[in-house]
DNA sequence: TTACAAGTGCAGTAAATTCTGCACATACAC
DNA sequence: GTGTATGTGCAGAATTTACTGCACTTGTAA
C-alpha cells in the first residue's frame, strides 16, 4: 500500500494530525506553499488510492485519512528495514543504539519508558526530560 | 541526493553487495525479472544522477556505486524518522524497543554489542546468536 | 439581491519513472 | 570466417507525479 510520495504524505501527515479537514484548512497549513488546485491533485490521487475519503459538508468536502498512521509506519519502516538493514528491526536498532550514544542507564530507563507507554504509539512521539 | 526510487534502489542494493557488476549480471539478481533494457535505463537515471560510475572492461561496462550505503540510510532514515517519529531518533528507538518485545538484559547485551562493533556499519547487520 | 470568498470539476502540461524494441558492435568458440 | 551470446546505443511509449488555469457553484454576510 504506502509509502506515499513526498506530496501525498505531506496531505496524510496533516490528515493523521487534524482528523478532518477541508482543501483549504490543508493549503493553509500546508509546509510549503502550495497553489490550492495543486493540493487537490494531491488528494484526487490519494482518493483514487483509497488512502482518503470524503465527505461533504455544505459546499466543501472534508477530507480524512483512511490509511492509519501506524499502518504506514509499520509498511515503511518493513521496507526501509529490508532496503538497509538485511531486513532486520534488530539491526537497525543496534544502529541506533550506536548513534544515540546513550548509557546503559540511559537505554534502561528508556526501555522501562517504552513499556509503561506500550498502548502509546510510536507516532505520538514524546520529549525526553 | 537519495532516496531512490523502487527500481534504484534493487540497482543500488546489487551494487552495493557485490561491488561491480555489469548489466547482465544485474540483470539476473535483479530481484524480479527485468528485460535488460530496462535494467539499463536504472543505470542509465543513476549514471546521470551521479549515484553510480562505469568503467568499460572488453566490450562490457562495469558499473558500481558512487553513493555510499552507509550515506543512503543515514538521508532515508532522517527522511523516515521525521515523517513518522516527529524527527525524533529516540521515538523510533523507544517503539522498536517495544515492539521487538526485548528483555532488559537482552536489551543491555545489544548496547554491549552495540559498543563492540562501533566501527561496523549497521547496513551490514549480523544475527545475534 | 448582490458581492465575494471559498469551494468545485475538469482539462491540460511538464517532468520523471518505468519499460520496450531494435539495429548494431564486439568477444569468443568453432 | 561464421555463429552466437552478450554487449551497446539509441528512440520511443505508457504511466505517474506534480503541477496550472479557468469557468462555474455555493454559502454567507452586507
Amino acid at each position: 500500500m504506502p509509502p506515499f510520495t513526498a506530496g501525498e504524505l505531506n496531505v496524510m501527515r496533516l490528515l493523521w494530525e487534524h482528523g478532518e479537514l477541508k482543501p483549504g484548512e490543508l493549503q493553509t497549513r500546508f509546509p510549503e506553499q502550495i497553489k490550492n488546485s495543486a493540493l487537490r491533485s494531491y488528494l484526487t490521487i490519494l482518493l483514487e488510492k483509497g488512502h482518503v475519503s470524503r465527505r461533504k459538508a455544505g459546499k466543501a468536502y472534508f477530507y480524512k485519512a483512511v490509511t492509519r498512521r501506524e499502518s504506514a509506519f509499520r509498511t515503511t519502516l518493513r521496507e526501509f528495514v529490508n532496503a538497509y538493514c538485511g531486513g532486520s528491526n534488530q539491526a537497525l536498532l543496534l544502529n541506533l543504539i550506536s548513534s544515540e550514544k546513550l548509557s546503559e542507564r540511559e537505554l534502561v530507563a528508556l526501555k522501562r519508558l517504552a513499556d509503561e507507554s506500550e498502548a502509546t504509539p510510536s507516532t505520538q512521539p514524546r520529549k525526553r526530560k
